[in-house]
DNA sequence: ATGAAAGCGCTAACAA
DNA sequence: TTGTTAGCGCTTTCAT
């Protein structure tokens, strides 16, 4: 446990070269040092059980090899897949994550941002701040190479964005409800304070528009994204005896909490009313398989994010880009 | 973007001192630094913006204020609350994680055993890979303290361990099955390969055999950890007309697929059958809030693991370790 | 109360 | 093909 830990310098005067041959040839800038020494320097690691320490090299090369990745919090079911994509195209290039859990909250938001810029990461992804407003201080003045994913947010001095259309999301969604020849599409919706739900209502709207079905802002009702939610407001649309044939839900949980309420009152699914909804959390496909939703790209979202983060490191790639990943439509029996 | 960082040396010559004394300053070590020296390097520092370079730090401290976490695989909804409980702790001390996924692959691990090493992380919480048998090597010679969680694993050098009492936990459930009057208890299992199952079925025969009910191992259906074979076990139970009157479950997903086949065929719960499981990926709470669970605590798992980590790197605590954490029994509607 | 200087382990010119 | 050397930005004795 105590013993020092074996450095180049060890391995140079061991095989009787100088460092910089050793760091070379740990490094694979072999080109012209002979097998003979090459070979000799990598036994001695072996034998050695040498460690590089990539601390000691990042100072120097300005590298380290990690990410930042910042979350509102990694318990709700939307991000685990966000930081499983990220973390596997990190792995393909040798990089690691650092996660970081914000709360939503703009000041540890910045406080993650100081400290991963003290811990010198190449680069940081984030799902910014619902709270942030336009306290954007924190974020203009890092100098770390940012990318935001999921939700958009205007800001100077980025690398790229990595956002899902939501609007042609719940349009598909809607549309494909329409083509099954529901015409009373109720839509249960989620809290409208962030673009995202906006997004979602407006594909929507533009849905009936252009299938020439009128909006109807009875059948709109807002809440939040709740099971709980989507229980009470499926219960005052059958209760209040409107006449629909379907319900567009703002998530899965609404959807499940709507699943449930018809379930309890016998009304078929998806003879009597069809379902879809947003597979936000992805308790759809393990809870009830017969849903039908539209399902998030997030594990893309995660990857897309960090491949365009080390497309920019490593090639230098600096026109912004925009990334907007599309939804898939999963048909499963429901509708 | 591209000018140069502030280093102590600039503040240093801008103040008309030396590093060593920005340096303290920066470090609190401000005992004997004249107030005068210390207000005017810290203005200085907040005028230019300075960021200090921990890496640079970590190079001589050999401290990073980093630790590792690896799980299989963070999308399974049984480790996020791991790495939260993780984070927050970590967070409280001004450590970062490093989130990395094993997929249970033994290889994996012990790649990322020694990238975080030569990244000199100060620590790194493990649970390890369930394929990993008796290929101790990469486990064996890490350099870095080792926490182990969830699963156990017989191991020199590790600093601690941080585990559930599977055991007592369906001991407990079933106890209170028992005590509600439920007599005929069946149990659908997981596999049985791993030590959790193993001690969550010894749990369940404790139980029946301190209330003095026969095991029957007729009653006892080993399968998957997936809602489908909930059903399909439940479904057998009732087919064969069993004289139950309760089942116990493996995991959450289990009795979520009971419940529904219970419910398909007009069996109440709990008047008819009673329903328990182990809350293992938290989708009873969120989807059937009727489910009686016994919920792990995972988030205290990571937070425990990290605390007992730091315990470790900050007071020089080093005896083994291994904190067994209880189970809570969640009473519901449904028992 | 402050400074000088050595050095953490490594890389990268530049020399040889 | 290999060695010399000068740092990277910081901490930390030991002087003063």
């Amino acid at each position: 446990m105590e013993k020092r830990h074996i450095t180049i310098k060890d391995i140079a005067k061991e095989a009787g070269v100088s460092t910089a041959t050793v760091s070379m040839v740990f490094n694979n800038k072999d080109k012209n040092i002979s097998k003979a020494t090459r070979d000799k320097i990598l036994k001695i690691g072996k034998d050695f059980n040498y460690i590089p320490n990539s601390i000691a090299r990042s100072l120097v090369t300005k590298r380290t090899n990690t990410l930042g990745l910042l979350v509102p919090d990694i318990v709700n079911p939307f991000f685990p897949e966000i930081a499983r994509g990220a973390e596997d195209r990190a792995r393909e290039s040798s990089y690691s994550i650092i996660i970081c859990n914000t709360d939503d909250d703009v000041e540890r938001e910045n406080n993650y941002l100081n400290v991963l810029s003290e811990k010198m990461v190449d680069g940081i992804i984030l799902t910014h701040s619902a709270n942030r407003s336009d306290e954007k201080k924190g974020l203009e003045s890092c100098r770390v190479p940012l990318i935001l994913i999921d939700r958009d947010y205007d800001l100077e001095n980025l690398i790229g964005k990595v956002l899902i259309d939501n609007t042609s999301a719940s349009y598909d969604g809607v549309s494909y409800l329409i083509e099954k020849n529901y015409k009373k599409i109720a839509y249960i919706a989620g809290p409208l304070n962030t673009r995202t739900a906006k997004d979602r209502l407006n594909g929507y709207k533009k849905a009936l528009y252009d299938h020439s079905i009128e909006y109807d802002e009875n059948l709109v009702l807002v809440g939040e994204y709740r099971s709980q939610w989507g229980s009470d407001a499926s219960l005052r649309l059958i209760e209040n005896a409107y006449d629909i044939d379907a319900i567009f839900c703002g998530n899965d949980l609404i959807a499940i909490g709507a699943m449930k309420t018809l379930g309890e009152h016998n009304i078929k699914i998806p003879d009597d009313i069809g379902i879809m909804g947003f597979d936000d959390i992805y308790i759809s496909s393990l809870v009830n398989p017969e849903l039908t939703t539209i399902k998030q790209p997030n594990y893309k979202m995660g990857y897309e994010a960090v491949n365009m983060m080390i497309d920019y490191l490593e090639n230098e790639n600096i026109k912004e880009k925009t990334l907007i990943l599309n939804t898939d439509l999963i048909i499963r029996k429901s509708c």
